[in-house]
DNA sequence: GCTAAATTCAGAC
DNA sequence: CTAACGGTCTGAATTTAGC
């Protein structure tokens, strides 16, 4: 097996930057929804020393100092870019894995010898086409490709390609050696410490680690990640994406609420939200779980945090039945009093549709009527922009007093007629 | 004491 | 001026419930 991993770098600022190239250079992040944590940081700003997932209020000063640009996220912008990334992949190989917004994993078995310049060669054309630089790994297993990423990504000498295959075991051996075992996918913060504890400190010891041992003492999933170190592969490319198993949408507030109304307001708008990601999946709910909860960063707050499950009689996609279950379990678990600063729901027990039992007593035409008006929605909000039509109780969008933040949100020049139509006037 | 279901944990990005 | 901290998803392990 010879599997290549390919990767944006720092993908959303990079996203960014495209689109206005006088960012090149300059430190920058990307905040996440509510301008609240960095959820992307250029190479200046990782040189800064500051952490994947930071709030943004905490390096406020730091930002001042060094002159931080930060961008709210355009989750539009870079789910399109992302497309494109994708599409200039499958030019390469029909066998490839997306594995999120801005990675693949590919299958190169079967390919001549001599994959650096092959992987330089798709390193060039996703840098010109779609504008995105990425680092490309490739190994034996999937876990050697993102290791090999990683070292793509972090030593300029591989020029952005690190292909494990041109290394003798020596040097592999002694690369393994120099780096830590936190960077291995699937070791995160928590393994690494008890890794560590065990005197297992380099990809090299973990590599070497008895692997009956590393079962019994962690899991069978580390005991995997040891095979594949080893170059067995047990984990597989995935070329066609399994369909969710569950669905959720939930947002913090822009500002804490109170009441009742504004929190089914949010509610309705997350139930429309995944229902349509699951009627585009073609799959149908067993059950929807609703959960509200106060912000735990405000400990001298009183807090409050609930959830329920509400089964639904038969499965559905939807939406006006999903929404009144939603809100039949919101008003049980509401209580007032308190200032709530986030909700969500998730879509639960999903399967396949029409493949639900016959309801003898069903009202076919109703039925029928209603999977039509599904239809028709999503079709008028794909025409015209989303959220043209919608149930009517999740407000007006100007008028929601718990909206997100987002401060510095550029354009969604790919996406969006009318914010490019404010660009050209 | 078993199995099934529910919940928690850990990880990825 | 101040206060300000993401969102989705998976699969295994662990706990709990029901018998």
């Amino acid at each position: 097996m010879r599997i290549a991993l390919v990767d944006v770098n720092n993908c959303y600022v990079s996203c960014e930057r495209v689109f206005n190239p006088s960012l090149e250079g300059k430190p920058m992040v990307v905040l996440s929804n509510n301008d609240g944590c960095v959820v992307a940081r250029s190479a200046e700003v990782k040189a800064l020393g500051v952490p994947m997932g930071e709030p943004w209020f905490k390096i406020r000063h730091l930002a001042r100092k060094h002159g931080i640009v930060a961008y709210s996220s355009n989750y539009a912008l870079y789910a399109d870019m992302s497309n494109r990334f994708m599409s200039v992949i499958s030019t390469f190989t029909p066998n490839f894995e997306i594995y999120s917004i801005d990675e693949c994993f590919l299958d190169l078995s079967g390919f001549p010898s001599g994959l650096t310049d092959y992987a330089q060669g798709i390193r060039k054309k996703v840098r010109q086409w779609v504008g995105l630089p990425v680092s490309i790994g490739i190994g034996s297993t999937k876990t050697l490709a993102k290791l090999a990423n990683h070292v793509a990504k972090k030593r300029p000498e591989w020029n952005g390609v690190c292909d494990l295959s041109t290394l003798s075991p020596f040097e592999q051996e002694k690369l393994f050696a120099e780096i830590g075992v936190g960077e291995v996918w699937g070791v995160g913060r928590r393994l690494r410490e008890s890794l560590n504890a065990l005197g297992i400190l380099t990809v090299k010891d973990l590599k070497h680690a008895d692997s009956g041992r590393i079962r019994k003492r962690f899991s069978v999933v580390l005991e995997r990640t040891v095979q594949e170190l080893n170059g067995v592969p047990c984990l597989v490319l995935e070329a066609i994406a399994p369909n969710k198993q569950q669905i959720m949408s939930s947002r913090s507030f822009g500002q804490p609420i109170h009441s009742l109304q504004q929190l089914e307001e949010s509610v309705t708008l997350y139930v429309a939200r995944a229902a349509k990601k699951l009627r585009s999946q073609g799959s149908v709910a067993g059950g929807i779980q609703v959960h509200i909860r106060t912000n735990p960063f405000k400990p001298e707050d009183p807090q409050y945090s609930q959830g329920m499950i509400v089964p639904l009689a038969e499965s559905t996609d939807d939406t006006l039945k999903l929404t009144r279950s939603a809100l039949f379990g919101l008003k049980r678990i509401f209580r007032p009093g308190y200032a709530y600063a986030k909700a969500g729901i998730m879509l639960v027990e999903i399967s396949p549709k029409g493949q639900e039992p016959v309801d003898l007593f069903a009202d076919v035409e109703t039925m029928q009527r209603r999977t039509n008006l599904m239809g028709v929605m999503d079709a008028i909000n794909h025409r015209y922009g989303k959220n043209t039509v919608g149930p009517g109780i999740c407000g007006i969008a100007e008028r929601r007093a718990w909206s997100m933040k987002r401060g510095n949100k550029m354009p969604a020049y790919t996406t969006d007629w009318n914010e490019l139509a404010i660009v050209r006037a």
